[in-house]
DNA sequence: TGCATAATGATAATACAATCTCATTATCAT
DNA sequence: ATGATAATGAGATTGTATTATCATTATGCA
């Protein structure tokens, strides 16, 4: 059941729920500007590390609060690669898959996509999306 | 240290080490069976409960234990698809790729395979290796 | 400038797959 | 059949990524 103070401010505002006020942190645009300067998924950890040259103190826990709500609005996108922890990228890049370096475990896009996947299906399967890896060597390894 | 007994032991079957005998029980087939019948990758917890219908007391403390050796004996293959725990299947099916189902989230062999993907890589980057997922529906779904 | 409160940081708590422990059971060479 | 011991089952434990708690800090509007 509503609440009287829960109505008034959803009357206020136009709408029928709070939305809490969200505020510009340092903290919330380090972890942007990592996935931003990096210009591939990472990991919570990678983004922690990067992060820190900026705030020294920052949490885990913000790290983690801040990924969620930016993958809740939409700025984020999770990347997730078979057996390993989420990764996070900047949302807007449309379709498209990624490599894993071998060597340095790091993942970084690939804007180009084959076609006909649907036609490796069985009969009786319909395909309605697709995921691929790539795994080798990084120019850098 | 190697006791007397180890290298005796050894010694006897004409080897330095003391490989722990392997004994046919009825759950260790019943694991094989239920990955011989569904002819898919199946989670540990899929293993379990088909395993329970042939041994019904039979614990998941079984399931990893074997499922570990099957894997080691080159018996059995690890599936890992994205942000999903481990799929076993019975090796020896050559290269190829997976399908999940969004409905009922099965995994079922793609015995085809894209060609060309190293040439999606972009230069500087060597592909040694690949992994696809389709999603969609199953024959069933 | 001050206040209400959103956000943070440190740490405890959670979730959950996988592993370990150990008393009991089952296998198999003799 | 018997004995040595591998394997099992039940439950406790671990490991680890993520989330919750809460006192403190910082933001942004009046």
């Amino acid at each position: 059941m509503l609440s009287c103070d829960y109505l008034s401010a959803g009357i206020t505002f136009g709408i029928f729920y709070k939305r809490p006020m969200e505020r510009s942190t340092i903290q919330r645009s380090a972890i942007r500007d990592a996935l931003q300067r990096t210009g591939r998924p990472l990991l919570a950890q990678e983004v922690l590390e990067l992060a820190c040259e900026t705030v020294p103190r920052i949490g885990i826990a913000t790290i983690y609060r801040n990924l969620k709500t930016m993958v809740d609005e939409g700025l984020l996108r999770q990347v997730v690669l078979p057996g390993e922890n989420p990764r996070f990228e900047l949302s807007g890049h449309g379709h498209h898959h990624h490599f894993q370096c071998n060597q340095c475990q790091k993942v970084f896009d690939i804007h180009s996509c084959p076609t006909d996947l649907a036609a490796l299906a069985p009969k009786g399967f319909t395909v309605e999306d697709h995921d691929l890896t790539l795994y080798g060597r990084c120019k850098n390894c």
